[in-house]
DNA sequence: CTGAAAGCGCTAACAT
DNA sequence: ATGTTAGCGCTTTCAG
């Protein structure tokens, strides 16, 4: 088999002794063009099995009809989650995806952010580091809308499309507090971003609102282990060593709410090893509502996060900055959070 | 802020005086320009803010130096660590990363191998359903190699990079019967694919050789549900149900290998619920060592799959087949099949 | 060392 | 209804 040159709008010309310019709007469906050529045009780029060439076209529409999506991890189900509800809605607008890993890198964030310029993509979703901003200040500057997706990124001026973690962690605090808890405590990465910022600024508001002291320790940040690429998002092994020494010194009654179900996995193990029940000696609640967090002995209470909504909110979102174009003023860019939902299961105490 | 245009070598070449070829040389980094105005060219170039366009350079040298990846569902955890370590390999290269997802649909994997041409991507990394190969062999006379990953495509003449999963299945098995299992059930997708096929080999040959008798119902299909978008791969929900039948008429030091973790998960609650013990009563191996098998109770005997492997197996031979080009023998494409590695933990029975 | 010309494959004026 | 011309941004002969 030769491995043959692709087939073009002149081979067809030629074929016909057409114009390539008639075929071209011959095969666009363009009304200028009669329907008997609009026939032998068809036939014979069926024949010569023609595929337009994308690349070309986009070159003189000045459209890529691609958008980029930059994320940390595709191994965080709930990114997984988003890749997918994001490929599919874009799809049906007619944009395909061109897919960025920053394994929460700085440098690989400048550098598929630059990349993404170079391809001139019609825009831009982002899933961001916290480690400047000017990177994408150049995307936009050069026409590129970005919109951020899941974490916020102070000081810069985009649209943000994520998750409501204050009142997740809000309405999982109180949960925790109606069922009885006093002591609590919230497990979180060790990680300067938005949504772990949010979870503990909802978490601290519930427990002052109640009167309920934040001791120096119970906010419960876990480091982040340098990861491979295509490694495990968490490891439960932190939390779980954590969890052990956080048994010793429990009292009974308390409660823990995790910024991930893995972190509640760790927990399980720990608490359950050095004999402790869930939920009647520490209740925990965890968040992504992993396929896991039902099958856990006792069912895990989480924070169902709406990954779908998201995806298809933010890709929603940056069409629409795209067809706004050059008409973009600064400062009016939305947030937009989406509501979290408790899944309340066995390892919280009844709300009596 | 005006959305100015892009700065394109003409920009730069209009003012310094020069023609656009030197431009493009000069920052090409051509030895044919002085260098005093290669540095007056980078200077401008920076002060302009100039990136290169790599659609209209991929257009004359055509190449894309994308490549394409059609992948079925991104939610699944051995395909979401294969896209990072592919993405990442790619990378290396200087290659981007087109990502297509299929959601197992005919439909879907036919539009997006057409969408892949029309790109014109370098190559093509997919995990076929098994439904037809002519879109993947247009492909492939077009020009573009296609390499199959994890699930191989008879009748298609492609190279493949998987997992040995007859061999994973093998052990597994072995594992089993060493330990004393003499009832032996294999809990397999009811999917048309290769992974399953070879692990219903590798199960049915060892129970074989060991002169056990395979009933009618020790090979367990589990239907697979209609799946919405950004879903979970498998629903544990299934293997429950069908766990809770089983666990009946299961006799005492039985035995289940299942195909993937999440099986397992729905087996574990199934089982306890029915009062059997784990290992003693059954034992199970999953397959996949998501980050959950270690911490369930107890920790699941588990084969650990070489997602990074595989990832950068397939764009290396991608590469490779890329490099041959137009020399490409046909009935020359090779099978890689890596090894997986059984995970021995608590929820099997001590080998004796 | 630099420039002029041609062309990648396609679309959009502007003819005819 | 069809053809001609021009050009998207870049690289590559081939001259000078």
């Amino acid at each position: 088999m030769t491995p043959r040159r692709r087939a073009t709008l002149r081979d067809i010309a030629a074929a016909l002794d057409l114009s390539v310019n008639t075929v071209s709007r011959a095969l666009a469906g363009k009304d200028a063009v009669s329907e008997e050529t609009r026939e032998r045009v068809r036939a014979e780029a069926d024949r010569l099995g023609y595929v337009p060439n994308t690349m070309a076209r986009s070159l003189v529409l000045q459209n890529a009809m691609t958008i980029g999506l930059v994320i940390t991890n595709p191994s965080n189900p709930f990114y997984a989650r988003l890749i997918s509800a994001i490929e599919a809605r874009g799809r049906v607008h007619g944009y395909s995806l061109m897919l960025m890993v920053t394994e929460d890198s700085a440098d690989n964030e400048r550098r598929v952010a630059e990349e993404l310029m170079r391809w001139g993509v019609d825009g831009v979703l982002a899933v961001p580091i916290q480690h400047g901003t000017d990177h994408w200040e150049r995307l936009e500057k050069s026409g590129t809308p970005v919109v951020l997706v899941n974490r916020d990124l102070p000081g810069l001026d985009a649209d943000l499309v994520g998750v409501d973690y204050r009142d997740s962690a809000r309405r999982a605090t109180e949960l925790l507090v109606a069922s009885g808890a006093r002591d609590l405590y919230l497990m979180e990465e060790d990680l300067d971003i938005s949504p772990v910022a949010e979870r503990v600024r909802g978490f601290e508001e519930v427990l002052d609102e109640h009167g309920i002291a934040v001791g120096y320790d119970h906010l419960i940040r876990v480091p982040t282990r340098r990861r491979e690429a295509s490694s495990q998002p968490w490891d439960p092994i932190d939390a779980y060593e954590i969890g052990r020494d956080l048994a010793q010194r429990i009292r009974p009654g308390s409660a823990v709410l995790a910024g991930n179900d893995y972190f509640a996995l760790g927990l399980y193990r720990a608490f359950t090893e050095q004999g402790l029940r869930i939920p009647d000696d520490v209740a925990i609640v965890g968040h992504g509502d992993h396929p896991f967090a039902a099958y856990l002995a006792p069912p895990l209470t989480t924070v169902r996060l709406p990954a779908a909504e998201v995806g298809a909110t933010a890709v929603d979102r940056l069409l629409e900055r795209m067809a706004m174009e050059s008409t973009v003023e600064p400062g009016v860019h939305g947030r937009t959070l989406l509501p979290a939902e408790v899944v309340v299961r066995a390892s919280t105490r009844e709300v009596p």
